[in-house]
DNA sequence: AACACTTTTGCAAAAATTTGCCGGCGAAGG
DNA sequence: CCTTCGCCGGCAAATTTTTGCAAAAGTGTT
């Protein structure tokens, strides 16, 4: 009742032993042969890695990771709305991370309750750091920090100190937009703000109001959006009813409601932008550049602002005593077409 | 000389044996009260949660893959350009594979040379599959074959039957903008191309251009773009140089390009669109809805497709043994306001 | 040839799990 | 009372590497 052959269901792979009983060497050999910095003969290293190429071996990074005790994984968090919103960050992360021999894992977030899930999963592989775009508890945070695992906040306030963090200086931004806004005449402002979780609108859309009030300008409308393009929209129309006709300026929380609204205002309102309403958005994404919209906008300095995460948290996965740090980027002031302003 | 503290570099994690010792009971126990289906008592359970509770013991992903030959992670390979036309294939197929159990490890792909280099790095991180929306060359395919190793190919074909593939119907999708285009009148026709190497761009401008042919329109102008509103802008001007004219119909490869000429048209050639000008575009991405825009486009059942190729996977990763399969979804057909189309 | 080196290489332990096997134990059946 | 059965839980092997230690081999100097 013997099976004709016996299916190995997947064919075990090579492991470095195989691999040293071929070239006639020690195990240990083999590992140092595939190690960077480890010495080995010429005439040695010549055999193990013809012999590597014949069984087609490749060093486990599982096993590796297990004796090591290094996974080089970090772990990166975003949520819908930040990749929705910056397609770019986690490409250009990922190839940042690569460039140093350090791979990506992936976690998203839809609902705020995923997270203590998501870190559950996070910390049983083992992974070296961690960059979130997404907010993260005090005692969330404490508990990687109990881990030893090194954090970087993507676009975050580090609160108590436990987390270096990499952020776009949004307060700056905003004020710059109502700056100019103000000086060119506006006088009735409108804003949008994203959702209410959001800190990164928490604090675009304050920053703004601040800067209004200290222009005496106190009675700005804000209405909520939720950083979509549908919400820019009507939020639009929101405002107008509420103010009873059309404000001067609308400061939007973000590039794509910022659009939202030049189209209501367009085609719903036929109000010209930027003629009869100024609207300003922020965050520079590729849209807010297409001619229809031409955005008065502040642009985040992604690039760098990732090559400053990628850094802040090889250092400290390097050296774990490190203290957090806190690295804060101008966003670009991009004059753009849809808001009037002097010069 | 003795220092006063000697730092643990990093604290060492409780292991299953930690929790062994102070719940009385052997680590084979912890090992079985944290893998779903194994026997253990209702008491020894208790025991064991509580003391794995207190040390903050959680399992070593690293370790069980080690043993178990599963790492529970798939790679997820994508180029720029695929994460910058579906920022949300990532955070769905991160989602899906997630509810599965399954981590994604990301890789990215700059230039195509890179792809090499990936491939060993998901090789040597163990992935029980894999999922591209870059091209795999057939010697890549072969040897992720061989090592037994799942693929899926997204938005590919699958020429050599070594791999499953999801895609949609691209051709389909073409041929009914061609033939809308054609019987509302549309003579003279332009295609705007994508970048060379992009299999789903060439895939596009042939059938395109074959189904022009079959309604005996045969000199279509083609110039030549990379996906990029820019590319979609100049496309236009170059069009325009090489026919001495505006064409009737811009069919672009994708909507990004497709907006791209929409604005030139309207700016730089006061061609309104779509009285002067009919442009349509591929694949449905966000700002293909934008009120200015309002393209006439196929597009892509994104989360159809991402759910399509998780589940091919999985399947694939449980036995080993199963056929590659292909999936082909239709796109859904937007009639939109960038083209003038009959009823 | 003896000595003091350095470089190379093998041995074996260690990393944290999973799991096959087997013994113990209580209950049920004869 | 003795078997039989099933469940529970311990033992120990296995997974694939890295690396400290020590032996071996090589190099150069007197």
């Amino acid at each position: 009742m013997a099976q004709k052959a016996i299916q190995q269901k997947r064919q075990r792979r090579a492991t470095s032993y195989d691999v040293a009983r071929m070239a006639g060497v020690s195990q240990s050999a083999v590992s140092r042969v595939f190690k960077a910095g480890a010495s080995a003969s010429a005439e040695m290293r010549q055999r193990v890695q013809a012999a590597a190429k014949k069984v087609g071996y490749r060093p486990n990074a599982i096993a590796r990771g297990l004796i090591t005790q290094r996974s080089n994984m970090v772990a990166v968090v975003i949520s819908r709305m930040t990749n929705l919103y910056y397609p770019e960050l986690l490409v250009q992360l990922t190839r940042e991370f690569s460039h140093h021999g350090i791979r990506v894992l992936l976690f998203t977030l839809e609902h705020e309750g995923e997270i203590d899930s998501v870190l559950e999963q996070m910390l049983e592989y083992q992974v070296d750091g961690i960059v979130t775009a997404a907010m993260l508890s005090p005692e969330q945070l404490a508990l990687i920090h109990e881990a030893g695992i090194p954090v970087a906040l993507y676009n975050r306030r580090s609160r108590d100190g436990l987390a270096s963090a990499v952020r776009c200086d949004q307060e700056e931004g905003e004020r710059w937009l109502v700056t100019q806004l103000a000086e060119a005449g506006h006088r009735r402002f409108a804003i949008i703000s994203g959702p209410e979780d959001s800190t990164v609108s928490l604090e675009r859309t304050s920053s703004a109001m601040q800067k209004l009030a200290e222009l005496g300008i106190a009675d700005a409308t804000v209405v909520g959006g939720d950083y979509s393009y549908e919400s820019g929209r009507s939020a639009l129309a929101a405002i107008v009813k509420q103010l009873g006709g059309p404000p001067d300026a609308v400061i939007a929380a973000n590039d794509v409601m910022a659009i939202g609204c030049i189209d209501a205002a367009r085609q719903a309102f036929d109000l010209p932008v930027p003629e009869a309403l100024s609207v300003v958005g922020f965050d520079g994404v590729g849209p807010a550049y297409y001619a229809a919209y031409n955005l008065t906008t502040v642009r985040q300095p992604v690039e760098r602002m990732t090559q400053a995460t990628v850094a802040l948290l090889l250092e400290r996965i390097e050296d774990p005593q490190l203290p957090p740090e806190e690295r804060i980027f101008a966003g670009a002031k991009i004059a753009g077409g849809s808001a009037r302003l002097l010069t």
